[in-house]
DNA sequence: AGAATTACCTGAGCGC
DNA sequence: TGCGCTCAGGTAATTC
């Protein structure tokens, strides 16, 4: 699934090669995504300047001048890039081709994902207006932290995997977050100290960056294929030994997600 | 307001 | 072989 390294490398590859290209021709295949796809695309696109990609939590935003392409992947949703015409298969939904011939490829078998299109300015979007502050900022600190989980009830680790209290932080790195950090996943929020939120912060910071790395590769050019570049430590591994200390780790349920954490490294 | 629950969707894995 | 079941989970919408 594609969580915030993953999207930001998505990111930076696809501007690389895209920007300064302009959109000839959309190919709207399925437009039934968790939210419809607008079909107007079609009749927008073409003749636009592809001038840069920029990242918003998980959203990506393609500045097109007039208006902005929004992208979501979702659960299962991936970007492809191809330097020439290629056979779509299944679940390829859409695909953008631009004038030097290079197709972006929208692929999504569970649909969780959006495409959509504004004009405008991206914070007054629906969407994307209630998100909190990107974790790689200086605006995600101790203090920030400290000030959303004081006072509230709800388990530390769903307050971080809220996209309003914090952007982009999915349930893989949320595990692996505190983890690292100690804490166990279900306190309180609001029973966190402020050195304890301090490091959180900068645990959640460090998961993410070590996981956008330098030569990350993702599901973009054809030959490549997803991995995930961080060594997850707990997520995925309910019942084998902590790495810490040896003993069992724990699975539980948070909120409806699978949740994993040391009951004796984590307090 | 905050917290909890539901909906969206398909492939994988499992028991029988 | 294949049927039916459960699970995976980001996020918006809905309910409590």
């Amino acid at each position: 699934m594609p969580e915030l390294p993953e999207v930001e490398v998505t990111r930076r590859r696809l501007e690389r090669e895209l920007a300064g290209k302009r959109f000839t021709q959309i190919v709207l295949r399925v437009a039934k995504l968790r939210l419809p796809v607008p079909v107007a695309l079609a009749e927008i696109l073409p003749g636009l300047t592809l001038r840069a990609i920029i990242r918003r939590g998980k959203y990506l935003l393609f500045d097109c001048g007039s208006g902005w392409l929004l992208i979501h992947l979702g659960m299962t949703g991936y970007l492809r890039l191809f330097s020439r015409p290629t056979p779509p298969e299944k679940h390829d939904h859409i695909d953008f081709i631009f004038d030097d011939g290079h197709l972006l490829r929208f692929h999504d078998p569970r649909k969780f994902g959006i495409v959509s299109w504004f004009a405008g300015d991206p914070q007054q979007q629906p969407l994307l207006a209630g998100i909190g502050p990107e974790p790689l900022t200086e605006a995600f600190n101790s203090g920030y932290l400290f000030d959303a989980a004081r006072g509230r009830k709800v388990a530390i680790k769903q307050l971080i995997m809220n996209s309003a209290v914090v952007a982009g932080v999915g349930n893989i790195y949320a595990n692996e977050a505190l983890f690292r950090a100690g804490i166990r996943p279900d306190r309180a929020s609001g029973t966190l100290t402020v050195s304890e939120c301090s490091v959180l912060a900068t645990v959640i910071r460090d998961v993410l960056e070590e996981s956008i790395g330098d030569g990350s590769t993702c599901r973009i050019a054809e030959e490549t294929v997803t991995y995930h570049p961080l060594d997850l430590k707990v997520y995925g591994r309910g019942g084998e030994a902590c790495s810490g200390c040896g003993k069992q780790l724990d699975e539980i349920r948070l909120g409806n997600r699978s949740t994993v954490f040391c009951r004796s490294c984590q307090k």
